[in-house]
DNA sequence: ACAGATCCTGCAATCGCTTGCAGAATGAGG
DNA sequence: CCTCATTCTGCAAGCGATTGCAGGATCTGT
């Protein structure tokens, strides 16, 4: 059985504007200046050979018709879709909106459409790549954002003359943008035993259905080389993973601190986890710092709000380094993948203090 | 000079596949499952007037030759995209997001691309909408979320026979998913009249570039209205209005808490705005609600967090509705437009006191 | 005034799929 | 066994642009 992955093209038709005008088209514009459809189609694209008296006509006649270009006989026709698709876990999560906000800025801009898919599992994962491929036609260029990709299908894909770059993900066909995950979870955890914590919980990331493994085992991954200088062994006892919603969070939060040897401090590795453990402890009438110390990451919008110790990462910025590749990818000269990382930097708020300071 | 409002189909072709094999088109499956290319369309759609027997030959044909079909060829000639475009001021604040979350989930059911703008000043919404015009093949309907529109243009758009669903601002020839916002207004300033307060400040919305006047006038009337019963007038000077970013707002509250008789109590427009006076608060030493009290609007995620009172709205229920609407109209019967109006809560939390308690 | 470059312009062939219509095949009923 | 209704199937004409190529116009230098 052919997945097509798409569903049939259906539903109303194009009904022809009922009593409007019936649409103008190119030979319409060409007949009203007086020359052929190519020359129309050169003029209103800004094409060279086109003389500039004939663009002018040209120019009047369309603007007088009012003309539209149909986009799809345009794409048939020229091969090119000027579209982007992105491809995010959770259109709504703060992270995902945040980059897409400055992806599509730029993206726009640059005149192409964005098209924006949730993901937010391996099949819709799979089914997003099949259908953006290039042969599709749907898009010029693809946007994985917090989405994993198998090496093989990435590079099945290049082969086949897709073009796509990740963030916060990164396989080496494809470009990308990220930060460095071994550090954030170093840096997050060293404040904490700076501060003189011996038991750090760590609040980690299950990104659905597998989406995404590399961010929170990197993290871990930092977490527990900072614990090493300290001459100390994380206890796996203290590390619960939930997805990225406070809720949750907050739920897997009480599990830490109910038990009968309580971490002093957490290590969540996203903030809006971090609003989860501060929901938790004030459940359990714990103060933070006083009686819990926390670090977060991201630097969420809220976090400067609740004051929030968090490893900030740049997120807008992200959206927009990924732009700059994907359109330098989209031009005229091919180069090899591209990776750029970002900093990131700690910043210290209120959430952390030395252990049982109350 | 015509605006075409659409940049010239330009950048690298679709390659062909570097070294890849060619590209699979229809007639490749024809030929393999010995049938016409007409058959073959009909079967991969799911169209009636296929015999079993041949759909299944046609399916493994496909599946086999791992065809996909091409887009822009297929809407072409069939006059229909499968695509709904959303326009949103800015698709990284939280209310955008979240509805595009939602609306996004149940087009992708029903099978539509969902495509993405930011709509961020009169000129860009201009351009959204002849964009997005029926006669470009780009989308087959729009939505717009706290995107305004005039109601001329949104009578020539229907009379195109364009397709379009608005939400949080209502025009009666579209369909529209809205709350009652007078009645916002009035719960959020009645709950600080209830508590005493008599100098209620105004945190008003000012949607950049006249995006959306309603919403914010309407919750301003509900809350001149709320006065009424108390005998009381509202203190123009106790109005300013900001963006929703909390930094923004921060200052405006500045504004207001510094003057000569500051406000007892602030109703801002929406949570965000709100955060932002929690800042402003805390800058000036004040506590909340010993010394401020303070109302939002949307129960935000992170309004729980602060224990912000808030008018709460079904943000993402918005974005279901307004999915359902679409794909009603873009069902087989015309039918007029429709307006759904969601319900409101008062959600209490810890922000709002007595007066002058501190 | 003429040869050769340089610019413009239009012809017509695509791009790959959908669909109205007519004909072929099949099945039912008499 | 024949006729008629019912299904299937294929033909071929679109859908509305883009673009390689060739030819015509214009211009330059001698």
């Amino acid at each position: 059985m052919a997945d097509l992955g798409e569903a049939p093209l259906a539903g109303r038709p194009m009904t022809q504007a009922a009593g409007a005008n019936s649409p103008v088209r190119i030979g319409d514009v060409a007949r009203a200046a007086e020359v052929s459809t190519a020359t129309v189609s050169r003029a209103l694209r800004g094409l060279p050979h086109v003389a500039s008296a004939t663009r002018q006509r040209v120019l009047a006649a369309a603007a007088e018709l009012d003309y539209r270009p149909n986009l799809p006989a345009a794409r048939l026709a020229a091969g090119t879709t000027n579209t982007i698709a992105a491809a995010v876990p959770d259109p709504a999560a703060w992270f995902n909106a945040t980059i897409v906000g400055a992806l599509g800025r730029h993206t726009t801009a640059a005149g192409y459409d964005l098209l924006l898919s949730g993901v937010a599992n391996s099949d819709e994962r799979r089914r997003f790549i099949e259908l953006n491929g290039v042969r599709s036609g749907r898009s010029d260029a693809v946007v994985l954002i917090d989405v994993a990709v198998d090496t093989e299908v990435a590079n099945a894909f290049v082969e086949q003359g897709g073009c796509a770059v990740t963030v916060g993900f990164r396989t080496s066909a494809l470009s990308s943008v990220t930060v460095d995950n071994v550090t954030v979870g170093r840096t997050a955890t060293e404040v904490l035993l700076d501060h003189g914590h011996r038991r750090i919980g760590l609040l980690s990331l299950s990104s659905g259905d597998s989406l995404n493994f590399s961010i929170p085992s990197q993290r871990a991954d930092g977490y527990a080389k900072a614990h090493i200088p300290a001459g100390l062994t994380p206890d796996p006892a203290l590390t619960v993973s939930t997805s990225n919603s406070w809720a949750e969070a907050r739920r897997a939060a009480h599990l830490l601190l109910d038990a009968a040897e309580p971490p002093s401090a957490i290590f969540a590795m996203c903030d809006e986890q971090a609003f989860g453990v501060m929901l938790a402890a004030r459940d359990l009438g714990l103060r933070i710092p006083e009686d819990l110390s926390l670090v977060g990451v991201d630097d969420h919008d809220q976090s400067r709000l609740v004051g929030l110790t968090t490893v900030r990462q740049h997120v807008a910025k992200q959206g927009t380094f990924a732009a700059e590749l994907l359109l330098q990818m989209l031009g005229p000269s091919v180069e090899p993948p591209q990776h750029v990382q970002l900093d990131t930097e700690l910043i210290l708020r209120d959430s952390v203090g030395p252990p049982g300071a109350g």
